[in-house]
Parts: structure tokens; sequence; C-alpha cells
DNA sequence: GAACTATACATGCACTTGCATCTAATGCGT
DNA sequence: ACGCATTAGATGCAAGTGCATGTATAGTTC
């Protein structure tokens, strides 16, 4: 019936909203201890969990769900903190490269177990 | 083991992200379409089903989990929209109550099919 | 190879949000 | 009744985001 399926939906939606509002809600407080913003930690994850270690800006920002120019600016945000570094791309240079530096290493190392802590307090 | 719980945990948080960020972007689009944000839809949504047409702005902020301020500004605009109206507390002179219009409830009717229509999209 | 289209990233701008704070009203203790 | 802490909501401000656009490079057609 349609009536049933709309409430269904709708109350599906709300504690999808529900979890993500208060999980990302602790995270922010979470990750300010150690200087990040959320998506500054999604980025280097992204990067630090990823084969080589480097992604083109396109490609992140498909991974942390931003758009490309807000993605530009986290890697500004990171790279002005010297947790990335951006590099030209030699086969394309139109592209960049980011690459995270060991302080970002470090840093994203430092906060993972607070980020994870939330995790494991607001799911499962 | 701990870092079979990591992986887990992480790659429902980030489930979770791509839920709801692929269902929040399409509901923007949609909803532009009637001159909705999603808060406002939101908004108009928790008035009219809730209980009296009503609410105080503290308790809407809660539902639709906004700050204070946020929903402050989210009134201040549905106001101005037409869509509801505020009015002071008898009762508490501090407080104001938000009454959906009947412009509210109609664009609100108006805006409805779509919005399920994304939520049946992408959820379930 | 010159002109045109498409792609990668950066940036100006408008908008929404949260935090801190402000004002007004309430309640509590004396 | 008076002061003082508390609460409801509004607002200044800084920050992050998306859209539209700009700039540079790549590819494509003739």
């Amino acid at each position: 019936m349609a009536v049933t399926d709309d409430t269904q939906l709708v109350s599906e939606w709300r504690e999808l909203l529900e979890r993500h509002a208060r999980t990302n809600c602790a995270l922010e407080h979470a990750l300010k201890e150690y200087e990040l913003g959320v998506s500054e930690f999604e980025v280097l994850e992204q990067l630090i969990t990823g084969d080589k270690q480097e992604a083109r800006v396109q490609r992140l920002a498909e991974l942390v769900h931003l758009s490309q120019s807000a993605l530009s600016r986290v890697v500004a945000r990171l790279e002005a903190d010297g947790l990335v570094s951006r590099g030209m791309c030699a086969s394309d240079r139109r592209g960049v490269f980011v690459c995270v530096t060991p302080e970002g290493l470090e840093r994203y190392e430092a906060a993972k177990p607070a980020q994870r802590a939330v995790l494991a307090d607001f799911l499962g």
C-alpha cells in the first residue's frame, strides 16, 4: 500500500539523517582537538589508505562526496597546514597530484583513534 | 579482533555518508523546483505532520538537527516567503510559535510527491 | 597546424551553518 | 520587591560549500 510505503521511507530517511547528524557532529568536535575538519580527515584517509598515497583532485572529490571546488579548497587548507603537497602531473599538466606529507600521516595517525572511537560510539 | 571491527565500522560509516550525500543532493535538486531548500521542507513537514501544526523554535531545531540559530533563520526565510508565521507565545513571552500558513501547506503538498520519489529512488 | 571543444583545477560569489553573544522574559532565593 | 542565574530566540561573524566562471592544457576535426 502506498501510504505504508511512504511512512516507511520517511522514517528510514529520518533515521539516516539522525545517525548522520549525530555522528558527524561528534566527529567534528573530536577532530577539532587535532585541528582537523571532517573533510580534511576524510581526504587524508583516502590518500593514506589508497594504493599510492597520492590522488587527483577530481578523484578525491568523488570519494569524499564533495564538489570539485570544495575539494580544491580542502586541499589548499591541508597544504597550508603542511599536511599534503600538490605536485603537477607530468603526463597531463592540467592535473594535480595530491600527496600526503610525513606531517600529514602523523596528524592522521594521531587523530585516527579518536575518530574510530566516535564511530564505535555512534554506529553499530 | 580490533582490526576487523575497525574496517567494519569505517565501511559502515562510508556507506552512511554515501547514502546521505546522494539522497541529500538529489533532494536539493528536486526541491529547487518548488523553491524550497531541504531544511525548509523538513521544517514544514515537522510542522504539518506534528500534532498541532505549530511548534517552538527550539523544538523544531532538535527535530531537524539544526542549531537554534540556523533554525531561527530557516523560519525567517519561510516567513519571508509567506509559508509560516511567527506568533508570540502567551504563556511564555520569550517563546515563539511557528505556524504553517495555507500557502505553506500548499507548497509542502506540491513538493511532497517529488521528495518522496527521491526517497524511493535512493533508499530502500 | 589552426580553430574548436572538452577537461582539470582554481576562484569570485552567494548562501547556509555553527559559535558566541545580545536582548528580553522567566524563575528562584533572599 | 530586588538581584542573579537561566532560558527563548535573534544576530554579528567566520567558515565551508556549491554554482558559475576563469585559466591553462589536452584532444579532435578540418
